[in-house]
DNA sequence: CTTAACCGGAGTTTGTAACTCCACTTAATT
DNA sequence: AATTAAGTGGAGTTACAAACTCCGGTTAAG
C-alpha cells in the first residue's frame, strides 16, 4: 500500500511517510479518548510532530477523520452481517450488541460517528446505512424464534445503543466494563419473559461507582 | 415576597420588579430549552431586556442559574420522600422514576445540574445529597417486598436515570414521551421475574422516530 | 421637578480552535 | 558532495463565541 496525498502518484519522503503513520497512530488514540472534538494541535502533540504537518499530510480536520474511521464503521457493519451466520437468533443479537457496544465504549470518536457527528462524511454515512439492514435482519429472526419482544423496531436499538455507548464512553476511564451491566439489565427487559434475572454479580458496580460517580460528571464537561 | 438582590433591604423599583420577573421566567424556557450553556444574551432576548438588565439584577450566570434552580432539586428530594408513603413498594419506585423523569426529561437545564454541571453550587449539591437515601429506601423496599432484583445499588438508579434522561432532552423535542418507552423496557429488566413483556405498544415509537432520528442527533451538537 | 435607580445594547475581554506561513532541515537524486 | 524539492516545527493569524462592562439616555418615586 502506497499511501500518499497529493494529486499525483508519487510517493511520500521516508520521513513524510513514517510521520504519516505517527500521525494517524496517534489520532487513533486520542479521538477514543478525548472525541471527535479533540484538537489537531492534541493529535500533533501525541505524534510528536508539528500541527504544520498534520496539515501537510492531510488538508483538514475531517480528512484525517476520515481515513481514520473508515474501517471502524464497517467494520460494525461487518459484525452484524456475521452475527446473522449465528445458528441462535437471540445469541446472534445479544453477540452483536456486545461486539458493537465493545467498540463504540471504548473509542468515543467511534461512537460519535456512528451516533451522527457533523465530521462524518458521505462515505461514513453510506457506510452506516449498510448497518440499519442487517440488524433488522437479527431483530427479526429474534423476534419469530420467540426470543425477542415483538413490539420493537430497528429504531429501538439504535436508541438503546446509544444510550449505552454513551455511558460506556463517559464510565471508560474508571470502569471499563460498569456498561455490561446495564446491557445485561436492558437484555432482560426484551426478552418475551424470564423466571429470573440474569446474573449481574460479576459486573462491576457499587463499590467503584460511587466515588467515581462524581468524577464521571465533572469528566461530562471539558475533557482530558 | 419582597425580592432584592442588594446587600441591604431596599425594595426593588417597580419597574426593576417586574423585569426580575420576567427575566427569571424567561430562563425557566431557555435554559429548560437549551440546556445551562444557554447565553445570557439569549435569556436576555427572550426576556425582552437588554443583557445590561439581567447582570444588574443578577451578578453574573451563577447566581441566575442558583436562583431558578433551588427548587427543581430538591422538589426531586421531596418526591422520593413522598413515594415512600405509598403502601406498594414496587408502585412507588415506579412513580417516583415517571416523576423525577418527566422533569427531567423535559427541563434540560434541571437534567444537567442534577447530573452535576459546573454551574450546580454546593447549595445545589446539598439537596442532591438528599435524594439519594431517599431513593436507597425505595429501593430496599422494592427488594423486601421481592419485586425489584437484588443485585442492584443506589447508584444503578442513578446511572439508568442519567441515562434516560440524556435521551428525553435529545428527544423531547420532536417526542415529548418517548423516553417512557424505554424507561418500561428498563422497568422490566429490573423486576425479579415476569412471564409477559409490558405494554408498549401506546408508546410513541418507530413512526415518529425513524425520521426523528437523524435530526436528533444533528441536534445534538449546536443548539436552537 | 429632581434625582437615584434603571435601562439597552454596543463594545470589551477572554478564550479557543482551525488553519497558515516561512525560515530552517533533510531525504533523495545526480 | 552538491543540489533541490519535499518536508518540518510552531509561532502567528483568523474567526468566532460567550461572559461581562460601560455609559448616554430613560423613568419611577417622593
Amino acid at each position: 500500500m502506497t499511501t500518499q496525498t497529493d494529486y499525483f502518484d508519487r510517493p511520500l519522503r521516508a520521513d513524510a511517510e513514517r510521520n504519516r503513520a505517527k500521525i494517524l497512530d496517534a489520532a487513533a488514540i486520542v479521538f477514543a479518548d478525548l472525541g471527535l472534538e479533540a484538537t489537531l494541535d492534541q493529535v500533533a502533540a501525541a505524534a510528536g510532530v508539528g500541527v504544520g504537518t498534520v496539515y501537510r499530510r492531510f488538508p483538514d480536520k475531517d480528512a484525517l477523520i476520515g481515513a481514520l474511521f473508515e474501517n471502524g464503521v464497517d467494520e460494525i457493519a461487518n459484525l452484524a452481517s456475521s452475527a446473522d451466520t449465528m445458528e441462535n437468533s437471540w445469541d446472534a443479537l445479544v453477540w452483536f450488541l456486545e461486539q458493537a457496544l465493545s467498540r463504540q465504549c471504548v473509542n468515543r470518536g467511534l461512537r460519535e460517528i456512528v451516533a451522527g457527528s457533523p465530521y462524518a462524511e458521505a462515505r461514513l454515512d453510506q457506510a452506516k446505512c449498510r448497518i440499519a439492514p442487517a440488524v433488522e435482519l437479527l431483530i427479526e429472526r429474534a423476534q419469530r424464534d420467540g426470543y425477542l419482544r415483538d413490539d420493537l423496531v430497528t429504531t429501538d436499538f439504535m436508541i438503546l445503543e446509544m444510550m449505552i455507548s454513551l455511558l460506556g464512553n463517559k464510565t471508560s476511564h474508571v470502569a471499563p466494563d460498569l456498561w455490561r451491566r446495564y446491557l445485561t439489565i436492558i437484555l432482560d427487559g426484551l426478552v418475551v419473559s424470564r423466571s429470573a434475572p440474569s446474573v449481574l454479580r460479576q459486573l462491576p458496580a457499587d463499590s467503584i461507582m460511587s466515588d467515581a460517580l462524581g468524577s464521571v460528571h465533572r469528566h461530562a464537561r471539558r475533557h482530558n
